[in-house]
DNA sequence: TCTACATTTGCTCGCGCGAGCAAGAAAAAT
DNA sequence: ATTTTTCTTGCTCGCGCGAGCAAATGTAGA
């Protein structure tokens, strides 16, 4: 072999590079960066060093496109307004990272762009999608199913009732039911329910499950407003629209949200524009427990999504070859907190 | 023709089935999807209806291993406590998908990672990688550089000196000038400055600036005082270190903080746990201008990034073939609320 | 009508790798 | 030592597309 050298990490090495400086063939190249494939000590030692040598790392377009596995998921979020989307992207990035899948992320516009976005995260050959969002209805999902060129079609952190996604998210009606058990106890009697869009009827649950609560227990079906997007400073105005005029035995006791997204916009306006206190006037729950719900200005009492695990969980489904019931409901914590 | 009728949407349409069904060849076919290619309206509306009938799309892998050109950027990111994050990701996503670019996200997890991480996207042979983040120093650049599978290596939102990357960055002297200027003229003499991490030397960029401008206008050097990560819980914590035994003449009278995200957890400790009034007692400034700040528990004077404007300047830097220099400083612009 | 030129189409070859098989080497059993 | 079994290696072929050229078709001018 002659003393050739080349810069390091050149560009375009190629497995054939590697091979030859090794002295083995190109395939034995390509078996020593697959962990599954059967090669012997010595040869994946000189290999290596050959390949550290040269900056040879493969080619993972071409080892998909070959093999028909792409390693890649895709990552339709639609609200980056709402910062539980941040705790969620970080979450997965780093999961699914550790265990070896890319992510390509794509933020879908709107209702209509959806579609598109899956035709584009389609393109790249991902083997599966994973949702995280709210304009993601029934139609979506059967147009979704049907450019079937993922293997999977995962709706994370939301409920779906649809037979051919995979659902992992938090028991609703377990948590809200918690949440609605607290509110009683705690004396409140007189809520509001400040709920999100409405495009689908998963996104009902809570909602639901809470109204269902207050009427088993009061008989009275409480008052409940709608926010158009998860938006803390559009929840504000509605809430704002709402109270305002209204004098003080007209008001909730306690303002039940949605999301804490949701409540931390109400109790922006409740406190600094109402000039009400929280929770002696009016108390507040959120839901996700977002880094923000900690701070002193809010102080949420709210429930928290065990992400971690319902994660730790998604990765198991990706791993998962058979085709049969995946989804997961999970059970998180209520965290009580001075708002309620 | 026979009266074929496949479903729509059949698993694995490839641009041979569509040929036969449309009576060209395949090139043709392929042709019929790419902008730049010759190829007749009448051939062109052939092979779309063809393509629509079954449910074609041009497989995104083959023609980036053949082509040499993925269309697709890697995204670094490293630090997801700051919500300023959340807005560049929005910015980033929805304005490079709209160019045609799709975006592989990849969660640094701590500065040794970022060397892995770099490789994780050469794997995809992505045309450019943006960085976007405060573990980048130099030594992490400089690797990157090395292992040159991508043809673009963009530091986004800070700048940067190193002569191979691109940097597209706010003008931090210029900005933090502003805001010092700002300070001095509403009457502030005994600032401190609360800096982030400083992992390189862009980093020292502003606080620099605003020592120096302070040292020259009253000749002598503000405190300062460091946070090692930008994370708002944190800030909190420093500040109140710092602050929490000090009689209230020894107290600094503002507080500029190299970002948002350190202004919003002074603010709170300030608030919440020294119990002083903002501005009255301690004025804060920041920078980033995110969505909370003007938020009414903080109503922070901050200056604001022209990030769409750099994102499109961005978008042509990935289509700029030359290799020329293309770092850009951009202006923003101080807004003033009720903090300073 | 014929030539000159422009446009469109088809084709060969290769991008870098993996599936799966056959040949070869090594280890275990007889 | 020989056979059997197991492990390792090399190989053919194909994944789906694009570059770039050659052939075919179309268009304009004389």
């Amino acid at each position: 072999m002659p003393n050739e050298k080349r810069p390091p990490f050149a560009e375009n090495v190629t497995a054939d590079d590697v091979a030859i400086a090794a002295g083995v063939s190109r395939w034995t190249v390509n078996r020593a960066f697959r962990k599954d494939a059967s090669i012997s000590p010595k040869s994946l030692q000189k290999v290596m060093v050959a390949a550290e040598r040269l900056g040879y790392l493969p080619d993972l377009r071409a080892a998909s496109l070959a093999s028909d596995r792409s390693n890649l998921v895709a990552l339709l979020i639609d609200d980056f307004a709402n910062p539980h989307k941040l705790v969620m992207m970080e979450r997965l990035t780093r999961i699914l990272r550790r265990e070896g899948w890319d992510i390509l992320l794509v933020n879908t516009l709107n209702r209509d762009d959806a579609g598109h976005a899956l035709l584009n995260a389609s393109q790249r050959r991902v083997d599966a999608v994973i949702l995280i969002g709210i304009q993601f209805d029934d139609d979506v999902l059967e147009t979704a199913l049907q450019a079937r060129r993922f293997r999977k079609l995962i709706v994370f952190a939301r409920s779906s009732e649809n037979p051919n996604t995979i659902s992992i998210a938090v028991d609703d009606v377990g948590a809200m039911t918690e949440l609605a058990r607290y509110v009683h106890r705690r004396g409140y009697r007189r809520p509001l329910f400040l709920a999100g869009p409405q495009s689908y009827s998963a996104h009902l649950l809570r909602k639901e499950t809470f109204l269902e609560y207050w009427g088993k227990h009061f008989s009275f079906r409480p008052e409940s407003v709608t926010v158009p997007a998860y938006d803390p400073a559009l929840a504000g105005t509605i809430v704002m629209e709402t109270l305002s005029h209204r004098g003080p035995s007209d008001l909730p006791d306690v303002i039940v949200c949605e999301n804490d997204a949701l409540a931390m916009g109400a109790s922006d306006v409740i406190r600094h524009k109402l000039g009400l206190e929280i929770p002696k006037d009016i108390a507040i729950t959120g839901f996700d427990d977002v880094p923000q719900a900690d701070n002193p200005n809010y102080r949420l009492t709210t429930y928290r999504q065990p992400l971690t695990e319902m994660v730790e969980y998604l990765v198991k489904v990706l791993a998962d070859p058979e085709e049969r019931d995946l989804n997961r409901l999970f059970t998180g914590r209520l965290i009580p907190r001075h708002s309620a």
